[in-house]
DNA sequence: TCTGGGGTCCTAGGACCC
DNA sequence: TCTGGGGTCCTAGGACCC
């Protein structure tokens, strides 16, 4: 009745940083930080002085003054965590991939030809390290919780495998916030509770948790705290929203800075869109204040909608609403645009170049048709001469501190 | 020199329908 | 005219993940 740990977690080690130091073989040892203005990623050398993702350039350098900065080879990333995946390909078709560098593998089918789910991770961490010079952790489970914690416990460079007779005793011991879906937040409500292991956790009340945390995140908790995880790979997920966002540092909030910037996320969403037929019907914008307190507004359509024109109409509408309620705030530091109810797959079709109030409502016209030619035009030279060909705004924009378009690309998930 | 960019999921209240 | 209940969709905000 008890199933065997057949779900491999498979995760490269510090991955931007593990690159760099491969390509540079005077950075390994060293403490470095993929990124300048913030830091991208650390390397374990420099983890060990605090530093982390996400922390200002300035900050990483107070913690580690010795840190080295490099510049980052995103094509090289892409490259590396695709061949990553790829030695995962060899053994099963059942692998989900979380992000570049990291994904779930279910090896149950193929045991009989590689041998047990332990050989399959020894033989896979010792292929990254011999065909691509990278340190992958692995973590094999039951589950796929109990998979993506064991790997995080193997880091760095190592393969933790769980025995289902004991994986109790296993993740009990540990702190809450392995846990999936457990961040500073939750953890910071269960520590008030007096739950700080995964152990006090499976013997909380359920009830009492859901109290604590809401119905979902209760009722997922405690089942995961006993390691029951229903969730099956998905070797195919689409996306269900597709957006882009920008970094302000904190500029007036005035049309001449809102107005180019909006026409340049709405390129870069609806480009995106329109690459693979998926138009959407609602359009989400999001305006963070200086102070950081951020307001969202959206709005659904009757119709969904892939043009950048229409898309950059909408977002700023929604904008200029936001920013009218808000008067009291003089300066922005983010602008965002997302777009959700994206259509399956669907023919290109006519849209509506009106205002807000009247687009639900009144049919199409003329000009509506123009700029959708104009899309089609500038798609169409972005393929034969690459994305900077042709542009919205993208010179106005230079001036505000934000990451390389290589490293927006990398997040991006496939629609 | 406070705090990047791309996503997913959940909650709570209100509108609206049956 | 008043009452009740369930389901679905939309909006705004928040937590979380990589």
């Amino acid at each position: 009745m008890e199933t065997a740990a057949t779900i491999l977690h498979a995760d490269l080690d510090a991955f931007y940083a593990s690159v760099e130091q491969l390509l540079d073989p005077s950075l390994r040892g060293r403490p470095i930080a993929v990124g300048g203005g913030v830091v991208l990623a650390a390397s374990y050398e420099a983890k060990a002085f605090g530093v982390r993702g996400g922390m200002p350039g300035r900050r990483a350098r107070e913690l580690c003054p010795h840190l080295v900065f490099v510049g980052g080879r995103f094509g090289e990333y892409q490259r590396l965590g695709d061949a990553a995946i790829r030695v995962l390909d060899d053994f099963t078709p059942l692998v989900e991939r979380i992000s570049i560098d990291e994904a779930f593998a279910d090896v149950a089918g193929c045991t009989h030809l590689f041998g047990t789910p332990e050989a399959i991770a020894k033989t896979i961490r010792r292929r990254v390290r011999d065909e691509l010079g990278l340190p992958i952790s692995i973590g094999v489970a039951r589950t796929k919780h109990l998979a993506k914690i064991a790997s995080q416990v193997a880091k760095p460079d190592g393969l933790v495998v769980v025995d289902p007779a004991t994986e109790l005793a296993f993740l009990h011991d540990l702190p809450v916030s392995l846990m999936w879906g457990v961040g500073p937040a939750t953890q910071a409500r269960l520590a008030g509770s007096g739950i700080e292991t995964i152990g006090q956790l499976a013997t909380t009340h359920s009830g009492a948790l859901e109290r604590l945390l809401g119905h979902a995140a209760g009722q997922k908790l405690a089942a995961l705290a006993w390691n029951r995880d229903p969730r099956k790979l998905q070797t195919h997920r689409r996306a269900v929203s597709a957006g882009a966002q920008s970094a302000l540092g904190r500029r007036p909030a005035e049309p001449r800075v809102f107005v180019p910037t909006l026409l340049h996320l709405a390129d870069r969403v609806a480009s995106r869109l329109r690459a693979k037929a998926r138009p959407g019907r609602t359009v989400t914008v999001r305006v963070r204040f200086a102070d950081m307190r951020a307001v969202s507004r959206s709005v659904t359509l009757e119709q969904p909608i892939q043009a950048t024109a229409m898309l950059a109409e909408i977002a700023e509408e929604l904008v200029r609403g936001v920013l009218a309620d808000n008067a009291h705030e003089r300066a922005i530091s983010l602008l965002a645009i997302s777009v959700s109810h994206l259509e399956e797959h669907t023919e290109l079709q006519l849209e509506l170049p009106l205002g807000l109030a009247d687009e639900k409502r009144r049919p199409g016209s003329r000009a509506g048709l123009a700029r959708v030619g104009a899309d089609r035009a500038i798609d169409r030279i972005r393929d034969r001469f690459g994305k900077a060909a042709v542009g919205y705004g993208s010179v106005a924009l230079e001036a505000t501190r934000s990451v390389p378009d290589a490293f927006r690309e990398l997040a991006e998930k496939e629609l």
